[in-house]
RNA sequence: GGGGCCGUAGUUAAGUCGGUUAUAACGCUGGCCUGUCAAGCCAGAGGGCGCGGGUUCGAGUCCCGUCGGCCCCGCCA
């Protein structure tokens, strides 16, 4: 190999070079073979040239090309040449050159493929992803892991620029009882005994906020065991922040900048500072904590005008402490009865009891509801929406947390259904003063609803034994079009604060002192304030390639069952290995 | 745990009311072919329909179960 060396890229080759001996060294993209003139396009991971073999320039190497077969992988040796008039291919980046080969040898070849490596496919994402090695060797997937790559050296450059310390901290730690279910692993040397895979470094970075490293940054794997969704895998990238002294604007404004450096990556410019919302702004208008700002179709609030209906359900809800709040669908009067169906199944799958509805329309309202509205509710109700003939209208009249749910979720699925979206608009929003608390019906406690480090309001550090509901956080996620991308708090710098915390969220001091007494404990040694943030690399980088779900934006995913079909993981191990870890498996009930 | 959609050559799909030998395109193999770039033309090989039962004279087609994939609810501090 040693005088086979590559001069460049087979996807860099360019006029300049005309007339210069390169080498090139890459895969067999197509052949195509005239029985004279052989042409391969040969392509690396920067992308595609054209190799020409000439049977009268050398016919030895040109009986060489007559065998080369799709993914062989060549090495050649050959002079740059602006291609004939009339052959230039202008769909190619070096399509106006090609290269006239001289020497070829066969690194390796290729069995047949199971599927064809080219940038759009249909090809089943089973197949690809057991393959996915070759899947990998798509331009779009190439482009994405570099980009990938290229943000995450960007956050890197960023943040270091800004004094953040990249510190790793560790993946077999200590499982901790609120939160995503763990993923353990057992320890030989204590028998009985399970580490946790880090659902994020949360005490870590704490931590070594007490030990005085003031900014700490980390991209880091996490790991929840929990069910799969197309934004969501068990284990995840993360970019890990903290900082010292700080409070949620120091934070915040640290943390736009380096989301408009990650951006910038992908040729976007954006332009700080970004929207904020109340939690309860987003979602008293959008009936979600994540909302998609691109569109309006805003919920309002109708209960003091319709608290008094003739309409039993409405009636009835605003007596039970509940709301009743409606969307206008402007032009959704064409809505079919089947339209309706399915907004209705979807209202219930989200806990209505059904879906109230009203067709404006040149003769008035056409609703089952009607008969039971006066005509100045009906007026009113118009009038706040914004309602005109030929809109749709849809109420939800039920306790707050389920009548914002479902309008919400309605209000994307519509929003979906008649493109109301605009594609290509990237609408970051923060959202802040989440609750601190929420009540857990089946479980009878509190819960956190950032988690339990999260600092409360000073202003609603009172309610903390009066009216914990009423308690509001430090706590802000960064919403863009309605994903979650990152979220972040701070912190609790005060073991008697953390400790009063924990006895809200139902956890004995015992139970504190066996889970948290390393934090609690650290807390009492000169803890400075301090606050931080967590990135979702895989959805930020899902949402930047506009790829439809994070596992185009992942090398090797997982599936819904979380299962590796390339590696065939998770799989049974040998009884020695479970002797050995002091594992008995249990039959399958 | 639950709901929905989907499994037919290597790949993507078609397959009517259950009925001769399961179709097509791409890919693959061979041949022809000197300016193609999804090269072209000709010929050929290749599957028994995810798996297991059942109904039937007869099952990709109907029924039951099961495995797998995707989307969603629950879950995801």
């Amino acid at each position: 190999m040693a005088e086979w060396r590559r001069t460049c890229y087979a996807g860099e080759v360019s006029t300049s070079q005309t007339g210069e001996k390169i080498g090139l060294m890459g895969w067999v993209q197509r052949r195509r073979d005239h029985g004279g003139l052989i042409f391969i396009d040969l392509r690396d991971r920067e992308g595609l040239v054209q190799l020409v073999f000439n049977p009268e320039t050398d016919s030895a190497v040109h009986e060489k090309a007559h065998n080369l077969r799709s993914e062989f992988v060549i090495a050649v040796k050959g002079v740059v040449q602006k291609r004939p008039e009339g052959t230039v291919n202008p769909d190619l980046k070096t399509g106006e050159v090609e290269v006239a080969v001289t020497e070829i040898i066969v690194l390796n070849d290729s069995a047949p493929l199971p599927f064809m490596i080219e940038d759009d496919t249909d090809v089943a994402e089973m197949t690809r992803l057991k393959y996915r090695y070759l899947d990998l060797r798509r331009a779009p997937l190439q482009r994405k892991l570099m980009l990938r790559h290229k943000v995450a050296m960007a956050t890197r450059n960023y943040l270091t620029r800004n004094g953040f310390l990249e510190i790793e901290t560790p993946v077999l730690t200590k499982s901790t009882p609120e939160g995503a279910r763990d993923y353990l692993v057992p320890s030989r040397l204590n028998p009985g005994a399970f580490y946790a895979l880090p659902q994020s470094p949360q005490l870590f970075k704490q931590i070594l906020m007490i030990s005085g490293f003031d900014r700490y940054f980390q991209i880091v794997k996490c790991f929840r065991d929990e069910d799969l969704r197309a934004d969501r895998q068990p284990e995840f990238t993360q970019i890990d922040a903290e900082m010292s002294f700080v409070d949620r604007e120091d934070v915040i404004s640290v943390m736009e900048g380096l989301v408009v450096e990650i951006f910038k990556e992908s040729g976007v410019v954006l332009a700080p500072p970004f929207a904020r919302l109340t939690y309860a702004e987003a979602v008293g208008r959008f009936g979600v904590d994540n909302p998609d700002t691109r569109f309006a179709l805003e919920l309002v609030d109708l209960t003091a005008l319709l608290s008094g209906s003739g309409f039993k359900v409405f009636a009835d809800a605003a007596s039970k402490k509940g709301v009743i709040k409606a969307i206008c669908v402007k032009g959704g009067a064409t809505f079919s009865r089947k339209d309706l169906d399915d907004l209705t199944e979807i209202a219930v799958s989200f806990g209505a009891k059904g879906l109230a509805w009203v067709k404006v329309t040149e003769e008035g309202w056409q609703s089952p509801i009607a008969k039971f509205l006066s005509d100045a509710e009906k007026e009113g109700t118009a009038k706040a929406l914004g309602a005109v003939t030929g809109d749709l209208i849809l109420f939800a009249a039920d306790k707050p947390s389920v009548a914002n749910t479902v309008l919400g979720r309605l209000r994307t699925n519509i929003g979906g259904r008649l493109d109301l979206i605009p594609k290509d608009r990237l609408n970051f929003v923060w959202v802040t003063d989440f609750p601190s608390f929420d009540y857990d019906d089946a479980e009878k406690r509190y819960v956190a609803v950032h988690h339990p480090f999260t600092a409360p309001m000073d202003e609603d550090l009172a309610y903390l034994d009066t009216d914990p509901l009423k308690v509001r956080a430090k706590a802000y996620d960064l919403v863009l079009n309605g994903s979650e991308i990152g979220g972040g708090s701070i912190r609790i710098h005060r073991s008697d604060v953390q400790a009063k915390v924990f006895e809200k969220l139902g956890i004995a001091k015992e139970e504190a002192e066996e889970r948290f007494g390393f934090l609690l404990e650290a807390l009492k040694y000169g803890t400075p304030p301090h606050g931080g943030i967590a990135f979702g690399l895989d959805r930020i980088m899902a949402i930047m390639t506009g790829s439809e779900s994070i596992r185009d934006c992942i090398a090797f995913p997982k599936t819904q069952k979380a299962t590796d079909v390339m590696s065939d993981a998770p799989s049974p191990v040998d009884q020695k290995q479970l002797d050995e870890i002091f594992i008995r498996v249990a039959k399958k009930a």
